[in-house]
DNA sequence: TGTACATCAGTGAACGCGCGTTCACTGATGTAC
DNA sequence: TGTACATCAGTGAACGCGCGTTCACTGATGTAC
């Protein structure tokens, strides 16, 4: 785990106060990232790595709950745009529903303990129903455009959503090494779970 | 969370001070089961659950991780023990498949923290690629018996594994009930996704 | 234009708390003679 | 059979630590007159 150091803070000037908020967020953010789990995470590391002293997060956040729900809440939204674009660039509905798929699994393993922090929060925050409703969309497009057999959009997004949430978080970098996948890697076990739960057609 | 009282420890007597280990994995087994989470674990609040004085843990345990070890390699044996008497109590392979994957939704679904910190610790002990090689067995017993269509029983039974932990996961009570599940209750919607995965052929 | 003042952004010291860990100990009990 | 002793199971007090939270404060800066 790296150690987050400290930028030591400038004094925001008259006004700007607010500003603060934000540098607080992003340091909270980047001390997740580095790895420092639910239970190691502190208001005081979190001050230290912000360059700013403890009672200064106050003014900002009531608690330690409501900061991380502030660090999710910007994920969720990260995390939302993220499988947005690669739903964008595709070319078809089935493409697009794969690539976002394939988007949320690429954040989730690139972000580990934020998205472990993500899913920990009780109630996971206001985002996290639009990132499902936007899958629930996107499989709504497969079907319509005669590439998904679905009958149940509704409820196949919703396996779709949590199969991948199992994927992503159970399949985690050194670990499990001693169960060799063999010869299916595992983004093409990733894209076949997608395939069979939105029950897609197969490839042309 | 409910709160568990210590009850008082009686000695034991000579020669059977190894006792006491088990009786301190049956205390932070309930300390879980009673809702603690991982970060309020301490070695203390499992001393005071079993009515001993903290040091005393130290002969059996040399910290609190090795001690969460010892519960999570029992909880893996407990589960893997429910999931064989599901399987072996059905009639041909298919239930046996499907009733095995139910009852590992259903432990996960009964114990949620306890189930949460078996996949929170580091390399989730040794017992946990014993339940995945159980589920490969069970998947390789369907394809055996014409049940399942599955060309790849290793990749197959990983996904169906990793779908689970993550329908396990997500759907938690309580949680995202503003997303309703509409006609397809959800453990229809756990049936359906194994049925995919493990590519069973449709019921006759 | 100059000055007094209110406000704002943020600090440093201090508190009580529960924690992990250590240490010297206590008292019961089996065993050797 | 009696007694001294070693061993065993477990305790209580103490330590230093990082934590969340409070409090009175400091010093820069915009504003009113």
């Amino acid at each position: 785990m790296a150690t987050v150091t400290g930028t030591t803070h400038v004094r925001n000037s008259r006004g700007e106060g607010d500003k603060l908020r934000i540098q607080i967020v992003d340091s909270a953010t980047a001390l997740i990232d580095a790895g420092t789990d639910a239970s190691t995470l502190s208001l005081r590391a979190i001050a230290r790595a912000a360059g700013i002293s403890a009672p200064s997060i106050y003014p900002h956040f009531k608690n330690l709950d409501l900061l991380v729900a502030a660090v999710v809440d910007a994920s969720f939204i990260q995390l939302r745009t993220v499988i947005r674009q690669a739903a964008d660039a595709a070319e078809n509905p089935r493409d697009a529903l794969v690539s976002a798929c394939a988007a949320y699994f690429a954040f989730g393993r690139e972000f580990v303990e934020r998205y472990r922090t993500m899913f920990s929060a009780d109630g996971y925050g206001p985002e996290s129903g639009a990132t499902l409703a936007l899958l629930e969309q996107l499989l709504g497009q497969c079907v319509a455009a005669g590439a998904s057999k679905s009958t149940d959009v509704h409820g196949d997004s919703f396996i779709v959503w949590a199969a991948m949430h199992g994927m992503t978080t159970i399949a985690r970098p050194s670990r499990r090494e001693d169960w060799r996948l063999g010869a299916s890697d595992r983004s093409a076990l990733f894209t076949e779970l997608v395939t069979r739960l939105a029950r897609l057609d197969a490839r042309a």
